[in-house]
DNA sequence: GTCTATATGACGATAGAC
DNA sequence: GTCTATCGTCATATAGAC
């Protein structure tokens, strides 16, 4: 008798899947509202199981949300790490501030808590979301070295500025009004704050 | 007998003076937690009066916490109408981000309530809210188009862009989190910050 | 593991004495 | 008008049957 790997593999494969449709549900709530008023309601009842169940695969509130930020976390740092080589570390910068702006138009959470949130006080105590954190902070902050040592990206900026700027870009309320006046393409509404952010609002 | 303002007036100041304490102690615990995460017993506690007595100057959390944030836009204003009028239109809008970020460092409300927040829900619904949002716009409206006309404000920006992106620094995290690395002062922090809004992050 | 049903606690709002 | 004490409601989390 061999040992059976796809027997085990596919109830854990169920159970992964589960756990992956609870967290594309949470990350899609937390995009529409906020910490405090999403409910483990809500989740379970997006997900399609029992509130119970949730309880089954994360013990709280607070590591679910954890997690679904990680998760996050995770697909930025595989985008950024397939991005082309011969990019320019300007050219980076300005890809990940659009794939940030791209994901806020269709409501997903927020790469970066807005401040006074509740979430923002749990995902800081959360280790490995510092950690996810701190990995994707790592590889930006090369390109910004990079792109000021090009002179790229304007040399006497503390690279923390640029750093905290451009994750801001992930929860800009600008977005949210533009498109509720409804004036602009999803599109527009991207390209205008990628130049805001980038060149600022003065002529030059 | 002569009629007696005075007296009047005497019981009508208390009341007063007691409804701004009650909306500055709600201006500052909006700056610190979400209104979700607010609650009246918290402002109860912050004025040292019984909750209920909070119910005899607003009739539901929603209303204080509206006429919290009128009063704040109200403030602006003030301030705006203060402004010399020999100032240029540009540096009158560097003065606005100013005074936003100057508010934002001693963690009052924002003046935008950010994305997907409950509060923003409930001053959307505020007629008031929303006559003072729209006389704080209009004269910022104005000293934007001045300095397009001028060429200090890129003149290819929508207008509104450039109102919203303005109002955007106000609940800024990247204050936040630039206050918490310990490395620069309040003031250089929001030199930065007015840097990287008006000048953008690309170097000139 | 999934469900229904419930325990527990927190918060908004009010009743009623003073 | 201010207080203490309380009600009604809702959300997190769990118990226990299947």
């Amino acid at each position: 008798m061999q040992p059976q790997p796809p027997k085990v593999s596919f109830k854990e494969q169920m159970h992964q899947a589960r756990e992956d449709a609870i967290l594309r549900s949470t990350c899609q709530l937390l995009g529409v509202k906020a910490f405090d008023a999403m409910t483990m309601d809500d989740v379970a009842n997006a997900v399609g199981i029992a509130k119970a169940s949730l309880y089954k695969h994360f013990c709280s509130k607070e590591e679910l949300c954890s997690a679904a930020m990680v998760k996050i976390l995770d697909g930025v740092q595989a985008y950024l790490a397939g991005l082309p080589p011969e990019m320019q570390p300007l050219e980076k910068l300005h890809a990940l501030v659009r794939w940030s702006l791209q994901h806020l138009m269709t409501n997903e959470m927020p790469l970066l808590p807005s401040r006074n949130s509740t979430l923002r006080a749990v995902l800081m105590a959360n280790q490995g979301y510092l950690d996810s954190l701190e990995a994707v902070s790592h590889q930006v902050g090369e390109w910004i070295a990079q792109a000021q040592a090009q002179g790229t990206i304007h040399p006497t900026l503390p690279p923390v500025v640029v750093l905290y700027t451009l994750y801001a870009r992930a929860c800009d309320p600008v977005v949210s009004f533009l498109k509720e006046s409804g004036q602009y393409s999803d599109a527009e509404i991207v390209d205008l704050v990628v130049r805001t952010c980038f060149d600022g609002l003065a002529a030059r």
